[in-house]
DNA sequence: AATAAATTTGAACAGTGGTCAAAAAGGATG
DNA sequence: CATCCTTTTTGACCACTGTTCAAATTTATT
């Protein structure tokens, strides 16, 4: 971390959003105030508003670079050495894995309601969904219809929600996950 | 309406809980203040504290019926007087349909992460979906698991969770809602 | 009319996101 | 070093939130 003379930490975007990160993983995008991020980096509330134009933005700015890190998720899943089965299978449960280890970015990228947030989102959902459904028409057997690859989608996306809401790790619903998955795959199968 | 000597509307329960209903439907939980409920009502915020103890305790009250609602609802198609397959099908979209015309109570019944909301909601949801559950195991032609009626139920969700974000009325989406619902049933047909 | 109980008020508290004039710090120039 | 200018930071202030509670008011009872 860059120091300034006083051996204090400088005041930068990164060192706002690595902050905000830590507290967005710990307790949700609201129940972190601006003036609880200022607090621990020792700056006054009013100074992050001078790098970021309002919570939105700043948190906005954390949760875009998932939307890549989600991509790049689904990325690997395709260039690896398995069967096309496999694949599919990796890239539905990737998903889900994806939502339920970044909950706090999940939330801001997939289900707050608040207005300002969804401005700041853009096209940044429907872009990294796009690639989900190429992925999916692709890797399937059968010719899957635009609202088939939706509806799993969506299916996908309600596990996620489910568990959010009660703050379940991965790893204790993967059995699950596996089995939701599992359904899923079989019915693009015949 | 009961009024009293002055014509003023009495202060009750009742009245409180018609007026945040009106408001939770045009704005939503959070949205939807204390001292918002008490202007529309022409009395101080501090009054609703002599009805219900907090925020969280008024709101529940408010979709404990609706969690009725919804038993209702689902036992209106099971002794409707079309086949198995029919009643499935119309359960299924049912709870979608209701999930959508009541989306700021679905909000708060199956969606809102705040402490306190879920303090009151206690066992109400799982008593509704263990309804839910019995029914698609009786109506379904296969012997479904506990694992693949959770799944139904979990896409379920998740299709109304996400037009939910977007305040989108069930009219809207309802060819969606069809196709969504005839894929979960394909599914437990083989 | 006096007393007791039920109800209502509104100031106060601690918190939120956001704004902004003023102060402070930093850098460049003479 | 001193002056000037720009960038950064502060913290008081605003309008709002849920919640509390002593005090005032209204209603019911004796």
């Amino acid at each position: 971390m860059k120091n300034n003379k006083m051996g204090k930490t400088e005041l930068t975007r990164q060192v706002i959003m690595e902050v905000a990160r830590e507290l967005l993983i710990e307790k949700g995008y609201t129940n972190v105030s601006m003036r609880l991020i200022a607090n621990e980096i020792n700056c006054s509330h009013g100074a992050i508003y001078y790098y970021f134009k309002n919570k939105a933005e700043l948190f906005y700015a954390l949760v875009e670079e998932h939307f890549l890190m989600l991509d790049q998720k689904m990325t690997e899943v395709i260039v690896d050495s398995c069967d096309r089965k496999e694949k599919l299978r990796r890239l539905l449960l990737g998903f889900i894995e994806f939502g339920l280890t970044n909950q706090g970015h999940y939330e801001i990228m997939f289900l707050i309601k608040d207005e300002e947030v969804l401005h700041f989102l853009n096209k940044s959902p429907s872009k990294t969904y796009e690639k989900f459904a190429n992925y999916v028409a692709e890797l399937s057997d059968r010719q899957l219809t635009i609202k088939e690859i939706w509806s799993i989608f969506l299916s996908l996306h309600g596990f996620v929600t489910h568990y959010l809401r009660h703050i379940v790790s991965f790893s204790e619903v993967e059995d699950m996950a596996n089995s939701h998955v599992a359904m899923l795959l079989k019915w693009t199968e015949n």
